[in-house]
DNA sequence: TTGTTACCGAACATATTGTACAGTATAAGT
DNA sequence: ACTTATACTGTACAATATGTTCGGTAACAA
């Protein structure tokens, strides 16, 4: 990608990131956005055709690196797609949380998080798909698919909801035993 | 209250339904509602300091009836404060939801139903705030109050989020058993 | 009947959106 | 180094939405 490309893309990304953890995302206006990342007005709809596009691209690659970098990790976690027990996989991404990675904070406790939730539970949802071993226990009790897959990934957001609201006291080891708790 | 007044607020709500069941939230515009209420712009206004405000008395009313409509109901079931077992109250509140019940489906089913939804947990959380003696299952698993509370509303509003996204096929009595099977 | 209140409707200032275009700067190919 | 393509700037623009104002009219309540 062009270099020039890349610079706006990510000012832009920035401004945007600053500004939602101020205020509602139903409140930030183009023109702010294109003023705190200084780029041209044209330029901004040259890059996304709606302020909703940019929300769904800066999500996409938000959960792509979040669901990507325990490949980096050190020895004292594998990749999250090996992990082989619920425990594991839940404490790791409540780990990431908790370290606030890529700004996945920000997002949450900005007031409107509802879009940004939206595609948080999607991305969970394929994560659950794909590892249906590791949710042997729900499975067991006998849902249809769409039910408990929606479940699993609800709860966990509805967790991770109320940890930030209320200031984010607990560790991820706590969060992981209320989450197991929950969905066992 | 003023005939005229009342008269006018329900036009205003009854065009606010119509096009929330058409259209998404976020795309219905003050212009759009006062053409279809046949009211004046200025009329709006003087009722409704902005859409949001709109919303939020709409639901408002809504869920103070939804909450009291069991009260009239016949001898087939207890009002909903008396029910003793989750089981009842849970299926009373998916039966009210599949009667569509004041246009509740018209706005579970729009696109845009965050706002609804949030309106509809608040209310579930008071609900269960006040009747913990029937969620004694989920109160054992030991949890912090606040982290079992919104765990049964959210799966509640969850369940039934799915259940309206696929077609509702389901009973309301399937719905009940799903429930609880998740959260026992 | 009289005073009060709600509504109408039209106009208004303001703000936001998304597009257009001519000019400038940066990148890449030869 | 020269050329061509591409990205950005800045301003202007039409279209649309918001929320307010105000004089006139109709409905209400006493």
């Amino acid at each position: 990608m062009d270099r020039r490309q890349k610079k706006t893309r990510e000012a832009i990304f920035n401004a945007f990131i600053n500004l939602l953890s101020k205020k509602h995302y139903n409140q930030i206006t183009v023109g702010e956005i294109i003023d705190k990342a200084d780029v041209g007005r044209a330029t901004f709809y040259a890059h996304f055709e709606t302020k909703e596009f940019l929300l769904k691209e800066f999500c996409e690659e938000l959960f792509c690196h979040i669901f990507d970098i325990a490949e980096e990790c050190g020895e004292d976690h594998r990749h999250i797609f090996d992990c082989d027990a619920p425990s594991s996989l839940v404490l790791h991404l409540f780990s990431h949380i908790q370290r606030n990675d890529n700004h996945i904070l920000d997002l949450l406790s900005c007031e409107n998080n509802d879009l940004f939730l939206r595609y948080f539970k999607e991305n969970l949802k394929m994560l659950i798909r794909n590892q249906p071993k590791i949710f042997e226990n729900i499975k067991a009790k006998d849902l249809p698919d769409t039910y408990w897959i929606n479940y699993v990934s609800s709860t966990f957001v509805e967790t991770v909801k109320t940890w930030t609201n209320n200031g984010m006291k607990e560790s991820p080891q706590d969060l992981t035993e209320y989450f197991l708790k929950m969905i066992n």
